[in-house]
RNA sequence: GGCCCGGUGGUCAAGCGGUUAAGACUCCGCCCUUUCACGGCGGCAACACGGGUUCAAAUCCCGUCCGGGUCACCA
């Protein structure tokens, strides 16, 4: 069979050099989980930390696993993210195809040039069903020690074959890795893996080396799963006679100390997260410090946006050992990121939720937002928070019990029939004057604060706990339902 | 099982031969206060184990144990 030179020549001759090229390369299968999101992140910060580029190739070797808009999912992440990519299917570019799936004929080709550059054979073995798990030798393939006129006797008669890796038998091989160093392995722990099947398409292993390099790619950042493959690499890299990239290796992110995240497991997808009342940026903030952290003048700092981590971000702190997710940190930087919004943004973002249980636009969802920024940590807390806005839950007469302000049923009953004269005759409804009177009405009675304002909120709210205090709850109630709920908390004592 | 990687509080994680072994989350206490929260202050809690090397080891070496990955015509 004729090689074709021009083909190869004119591959080589689009690869873009001289600068960082990396790519995030998902199979689409419509579900972008947390590590997978934070090898994207780790990907893409590599590229802009460099000044580089950032290209997204889509991994979808067909094998039935085709799910129906899986990679608009990817795209949609992406983008809400700020993770941009510079080349890719959407994006074009000068490397493309940017799918492996259009891009079937050239690893067919890539492979005949390995076999013939000595680094690869046809293989016309029974498929094997991995039944010999047992033994651990790997007795050679006879294959490898066909003639290439034989081998090429054999394809051409029709005969099914596959190409494998040739793997010299002596020696050993050293690949690097950023994070982990050097790793020398035993040539002969290496098997021949399979490059390209039965049915002409490549192994993943095989796509991955053959587009990496053909796209110009200059870090390969995967998760670790693949570090023992990676020797493998390095052959198939020196077979071809191409520069190696750097090997960038990120541990697992693990919902425990055994099982990685996983969706079976039921772990939470990014848009798991954002439906879970989870920011963007905090999702980013957190998964970013999980396996990354800053070095030096930084190593304190906790809060980074995209742009700072674009700045800060070196392979230097990335971590070797796997990270366990912790939905109460991601919680917690959730809450920062709430609490860090402008109120404006913060109610923009909040009315939804509010809205869910108290649809009544005459209680003012900026007012109730005001009360719920420093009191929420996800999104999703707030429609419960709020509900008693809306409606005034059942409640029992204990409530207004209350130790440390000092109330009682018949202390409440008198401080709730004060409390209604004194807010019936206030001159206007504004947050002032019902503060001022009330705390007015609290001195007048020689009482400390809470005694008063203890039963006014239980009265108003119908419960123990909530978001704000007596005089901003009131406030929002409006006068007419402040007094009726007043009136029926009298009712009680 | 072979090969490879990892092991600092419950979790994330600084540390790079000499530190009282940072910081954050969680939890607990106190202060603030009109409940809760926010904020402030304080506290509990760690170098897996055993040998070396060294004046000196969480840091370097070896072994053990534990955990993970990988050994597919899956990605």
């Amino acid at each position: 069979m004729e090689l074709d030179r021009k083909y190869f020549e004119e591959m080589e001759s689009r690869i873009p050099k001289g600068t960082v090229r990396t790519r995030f390369a998902p199979s689409p299968t419509g579900y972008m989980h947390v590590g997978n999101l934070r090898t994207a992140l780790y990907t893409w910060l590599i590229a802009r930390n460099a000044g580089g580029t950032f290209l997204l190739r889509i991994e979808d070797t067909d094998q039935g696993r085709l799910v129906e808009g899986a990679s608009e999912v990817i795209y949609r992440t992406l983008a809400e993210c700020g993770l941009d990519h510079d080349e890719g299917p959407d994006k074009g570019g000068p490397v493309g195809p940017y799918i492996q799936s259009e891009r079937r004929d050239i690893y067919g080709k890539y492979a005949q040039l390995l076999v013939a550059r000595g680094h690869a054979y046809y293989c016309f073995c029974e498929k094997t069903e991995g039944e010999e798990t047992e033994g651990f030798e790997k007795t050679d393939d006879p294959c490898r020690a066909l003639s290439p006129e034989e081998a090429q006797a054999r394809v051409d008669a029709g005969e099914p074959y596959v190409i494998r890796q040739k793997i010299p038998r002596e020696g050993s091989t050293t690949f690097r890795d950023a994070i982990f160093g050097d790793i020398t392995v035993e040539n002969k722990t290496l098997d021949d893996q399979v490059l390209l099947k039965r049915d002409g398409l490549p192994t993943y292993n095989f796509a991955n080396v053959v587009d990496d390099h053909l796209m110009g790619i200059t870090h390969v950042v995967r998760g670790s799963e693949y570090l023992s493959s990676a020797p493998k690499y390095d052959l198939l890299y020196q077979g071809f006679g191409w520069e190696i990239p750097v090997y960038v290796h990120c541990s697992p992110v693990m919902r425990d100390a055994q099982n990685k995240m996983s969706k079976r497991h039921g772990d939470p997808s990014y848009e798991d997260l954002k439906a879970q009342g989870y920011l963007t940026p905090a999702i980013l903030n957190y998964v970013a410090l999980l396996g990354w952290s800053p070095r030096g003048e930084l190593a304190e700092q906790e809060v980074f946006s995209l742009e700072e981590l674009a700045h800060a971000f070196d392979l230097a702190g990335m971590s070797k050992s796997p990270a366990i997710f912790d939905i109460e940190k991601l919680t917690h930087f959730n809450a920062l990121y709430l609490r860090a919004m402008t109120p404006e943004k913060f109610a923009q973002t909040a009315r939804p939720y509010i809205r869910q249980t108290v649809p009544e636009e005459r209680l003012s969802a900026e007012e109730i937002a005001a009360l719920l920024q420093a009191r929420c940590e996800r999104l999703t807390d707030i429609p419960e928070k709020v509900a008693f806005f809306q409606t005034l839950p059942e409640y029992d007469a204990d409530l207004f019990t209350n130790k440390k302000s000092k109330t009682n049923p018949e202390i409440a009953k008198a401080m709730l029939e004060a409390a209604v004269s004194t807010l019936e005759a206030l001159p206007d409804w504004s947050q002032d004057s019902i503060h001022d009177g009330l705390i007015a009405l609290a001195e007048r009675l020689e009482v400390k604060n809470a005694t008063l304002m203890w039963p006014v909120r239980i009265a108003a709210a119908g419960q123990a706990v909530t978001p704000g205090g007596a005089v901003e709850i009131c406030h929002i109630l409006g006068r007419d339902e402040t007094l009726r709920r007043l009136r029926f908390g009298l009712g009680k004592l």
